[in-house]
DNA sequence: ACTAAGGAGGTTTTT
DNA sequence: CCTCCTTAGT
């Protein structure tokens, strides 16, 4: 089994004296790492899997772990083992543990956006930007492992104390709800396991051995968690690249890489420095670029690939021209290789950029799949069926409440929904328990509560059967019931209600599947759903040409890379220069790079719409630090509407590269 | 209570 | 440029 592993790939496969860190350089098969160690912990030393944990950030990753680890042991009965998201684990945890934390098992998990419009209540303030300002600030009190008390005592200005102030109360009220949030996840089973030795002793008696891939994209809060979990065993094998990490935004510190060798004296630590992606020109390229960050870890990446083609720069007049150029690179490209539309990836660093080369793709009839973007979850359709989801599994759930009781709409409108909030909070009471008082009589129009109450009925039926009956049906039942169909098709243009109700089938189906694969009842597929993404879902087996933001595909491999919109401004982009933060977008960029197996293109344009404004583009600085080994093309082939300036900015463009 | 039309504002990345 | 939100009318 082992036989297919390099030197040091084994010795991290058989490492079990202690806590491992692998420093795997892009490419240099860290998946392998992981799931070989399983499998060698299966079958050469008698683990049961039901013992091991792998975790991973996205669902992706985990997903293709689990089929990873069943073609390596075919057959192997693997049930039990544990390979989620930090997220999922968090969830399974909590609602195992729900009642010491005090929650009910049947908690609802809050999506950003219900969170958002929670704190936009609190702060009676519908400023976007400062409702993601105090969301933000919340979420790294809660990263920090920080409650609203010592968030106030912590405080600077008179803005963070009502900050603070908020955020008690926004705790209040997702206890009211019985709520959690995506950060709440991992912090409430950090807290509990810090408080509780019985109820991490559950816990670390059931997972012996963990292994964490992306360790550099771990929070503090996420660090903690796993320290715990680890106990003093301290059987773990953490994977991790500090060159990757790009998630600071979210609260990823790669200094938890540093950390654990101080946390752990005895860590053993092992490179992976040998490359099985890519050829070495791109991989030079992307070393000479990542050389001008400051190193955590001095690695050096090499690979056995040989030369393979030049990096490829081209720049365009504008961002459609730039698309344009692209595809018809791209389609070139798939007839002189034969290759496959899935061979190809087309990167870009926001989802906004994404929309011209859709409209590119689909006017050459190219099939693609866009990643990153929304979740599928966002959307509003799925929304809408997700809070009854939630509200039958949690009455509780004020938002879900509301969401499910005025879509479709029942003729309850927000004068209606005001009076019995103001009633519910007289009481102390959800919502759902205030429609049903008799004291709401004299508080709530009688023919707008009789349609609540009969709202209500539907919910308590539908909650009976979902607690007994098999997913599936009660879930088709429930869409028909409330005629969401109909409701699509009466609010919306034909081909959008049509496109949203193929959404809300494919999620009803999938469900439905999910009930039957798993035997559980509509209950309990609830309490996941809000951690999954369609994305995870959507069929990979299709040919197509992906489409997907520099963070969506990290973790992804393709033959040749496109590599778009490659100008200051963007790559790296205006908001991290500003605040100072080159070298995590350098690091996205080389996250990019690295993606490529045989071909890499580059390219970038020389004025950009922005708004109703022309903005005049620079090439990235990026581009330069990539070494001298470029090969810039196609570029002039149309010249740019302001032809001096445009052919100046190519000249000067030409020099700096000759002279890099 | 709901719908249609106008205005303002805002674009990084996501579990 | 496009989406969201507010506003005025039915």
């Amino acid at each position: 089994m082992l036989s297919k592993l390099n030197p040091p790939q084994r010795e991290a496969v058989k490492y079990l004296d202690g806590p491992l860190l692998v420093l795997a350089g892009a490419g240099s098969g860290k998946t392998r790492v992981i799931t070989h160690k399983i499998a060698y912990l299966v079958e050469e030393c008698g683990v049961a899997p039901a013992h091991i944990a792998a975790i991973t950030f996205t669902n992706k990753a985990a997903r293709e772990m689990q089929a990873r680890i069943g073609k390596l042991m075919p057959g192997r009965a693997l049930k039990g083992l544990t390979a989620s998201t930090f997220h999922a684990l968090g969830a399974r945890i909590l609602r195992q543990e729900a009642r010491i934390c005090g929650l009910k098992q049947n908690f609802s998990v809050l999506d950003a956006g219900d969170s958002a419009a929670i704190l936009a209540g609190l702060a009676n303030n519908s400023d976007r930007k400062q409702i993601r300002a105090l969301q933000s600030r919340i979420s790294n009190w809660k990263n920090a492992l920080q409650g609203p008390q010592e968030a106030a005592e912590a405080a600077q200005d008179a803005l963070e104390i009502a900050a603070a102030r908020i955020y008690g109360e926004y705790e209040k009220t997702l206890r009211a709800y019985q709520a959690v949030d995506f950060d709440d996840l991992i912090r409430l089973p950090a807290l509990l396991f810090a408080a509780e030795a019985e109820a991490l002793a559950r816990w670390t008696g059931r997972l012996h051995y963990l292994l964490v891939d992306e360790y550099q994209d771990t929070n503090h809060c996420q660090n903690r968690l796993l320290k715990l979990l680890a106990g003093t065993r301290a059987a773990f094998t953490a994977v991790g690249d500090d060159d990757q990490s790009i998630y600071a935004w979210r609260g990823a510190n790669v200094d938890n890489l540093n950390l654990l060798a101080r946390d752990y004296p005895q860590l053993k630590v092992i490179k992976l420095e040998q490359n099985y992606r890519s050829t070495t020109r791109i991989l030079k390229a992307a070393n000479s670029l990542i050389s001008h960050n400051p190193k955590l870890f001095e690695k050096r990446l090499w690979s056995e690939h040989g030369h393979g083609d030049a990096v490829s720069v081209s720049a365009a007049r504008d961002g459609e021209h730039e698309a344009e150029l692209v595809v018809m690179k791209l389609m070139a490209h798939k007839f002189d290789h034969r290759g496959a539309h899935q061979d190809y990836a087309i990167l870009c660093r926001g989802n906004h950029q994404a929309r011209a080369f859709e409209q590119q793709l689909r006017t050459h009839k190219i099939p693609y799949l866009l990643s990153g973007g929304q979740s599928y979850f966002d959307r509003a359709e799925i929304k809408d069926i997700t809070s009854y989801l939630r509200l039958i599994s949690n009455g509780d759930d004020d938002p879900a409440f509301i969401r499910a009781l005025t879509c479709p709409k029942r003729g309850i409108g927000a004068a209606t929904l005001e009076a019995l909030g103001r009633y519910a909070g007289s009481r102390e009471a959800s919502l759902f328990e205030a429609a049903f008082e008799a004291g709401a009589d004299s508080h709530v129009n009688p023919k707008q509560l009789a349609g609540i109450r009969e709202f209500g009925g539907f919910i308590q039926r539908m909650a009976q059967r979902a607690a007994s009956e098999p997913a599936g049906p009660v879930l088709e039942d429930l869409v028909k019931a409330i005629d969401y169909e109909p409701y699509l098709f009466e609010s919306f243009e034909p081909a959008e209600a049509e496109s949203k109700w193929a959404n809300v089938r494919d999620f009803v189906d999938w469900l439905g599947r999910k009930g039957g694969e798993e035997d559980k009842n509509l209950l309990e597929l609830t309490q996941s759903v809000a951690l999954i993404t369609m994305l995870d879902k959507q069929d990979e087996d299709i040919d197509a040409v992906q489409l997907a933001t520099l963070h969506a595909a990290k973790g992804l491999e393709f033959r040749h890379v496109f590599l778009v919109g490659v100008e200051e401004g963007i790559l790296p982009h205006k908001s991290s220069v500003d605040a100072g933060n080159i070298e995590e977008e350098r690091r996205l960029m080389y996250v990019g790079i690295t993606r490529a197996e045989n071909s890499l293109h580059l390219s970038w344009c020389l004025r950009r719409k922005q708004g109703r404004e022309w903005r005049v583009c620079e090439p990235s600085r990026f581009i330069a630090e990539m070494g001298d080994d470029l090969k810039v093309s196609g570029g002039q082939a149309g010249a740019p509407a302001d032809k001096a300036a445009g052919r100046a900015k190519l000249a000067q463009f030409k020099a700096l590269l000759g002279g890099a």
